[in-house]
DNA sequence: GTTAAAAGGGACTAAATTAGTCTTGATTTT
DNA sequence: AAAATCAAGACTAATTTAGTCCCTTTTAAC
């Protein structure tokens, strides 16, 4: 159905919670509680933001993370290709983790590279302050210990 | 990793053989051989394909499948979203299957809908003869009987 | 009419992908 | 040292996608 992963969704989830408590670090446990979602698959997104430079980690006592950049420099498209991988929408397209293997007298070849591309730059002209958009973006919460009282902005199926 | 599927793949061979040979009627068997896939494949993307209006079945003795419009009038949108429904990133996102859960309320509602037309609409600009372009689609075949001699465009994983 | 060749529809199975968990190791503060 | 925290990667479970099969309907040819 061409959407976009449940990883990914938690990714955006994640950096809307840091954007709105950016003066703070959190760590995955706490994260977990906002966003209701498990430790575990908590730090693997953040993982993967880590890996691509959008948040900054500190491990040890007191450790966590926080934006590295503004949600303001931050394209849907970056969020989806750190969770994701490189937009390629088929494997005829360059950048796709496995070449096409008939790339070579393929009929198509460089044609669905126009077609990504249009997607790509789609995806590109969205960032997440825009996403995200002007006030509250979670209801703040009081009690950041056992229950937190915030609703997960995506359902877990 | 935001990709089309197989299936739309297929799809799009076939639409690609019903053009070349646009004067024929061909069956899914025939096709089955062109496009070296089965013919219960075929017959499952022809159905879509109908179900779309993107072709044209007649059943029975000397039955088959023609382009019902040309090919410059069917999008690369039309195609993904003949088999694989309505283009929806997300849940949030109106039209899609299912709707999202907590959409009342969603912080995000109604920004995926920017992000989601932005990406139909690359899907739209691009038609399947500007991905099939001028000359020889599908190199010619003298022999239709048994063995095809067309490789498949997209290798069977 | 009967028969055979086709598509239509839908249920089912198998394969592949994605999500989620767990375990072990490396850092860092107290 | 000890405890908290991220890092990496293996592993299992869940979900989705692909592919097959069976039975029905339609239609041309005999």
């Amino acid at each position: 159905m061409l959407k976009i992963n449940r990883m990914t969704d938690y990714a955006i989830l994640v950096l809307g919670l840091l954007h709105q408590r950016r003066d703070e670090r959190l760590n995955a446990n706490d994260m977990a509680g906002y966003l209701h979602l498990s430790k575990t698959t908590i730090a693997k997104v953040i993982k993967a933001l880590s890996h691509a430079e959008l948040v900054e980690t500190s491990r040890g006592v007191n450790g966590g993370c926080h934006l590295k950049i503004d949600v303001s420099q931050i394209t849907v498209s970056a969020v989806v290709e750190a969770i994701e991988g490189p937009i390629a929408l088929t494997a005829c397209v360059e950048g796709a983790d496995e070449a096409c293997a008939v790339k070579t007298g393929c009929f198509l070849s460089g044609h669905w590279n126009h077609v990504n591309d249009a997607l790509k730059s789609a995806l590109e002209s969205v960032t997440l302050a825009d996403l995200f958009e002007p006030e509250a973006i979670f209801p703040p919460v009081q009690d950041t210990s056992s229950t937190a009282s915030l609703e997960p902005a995506f359902q877990k199926v």
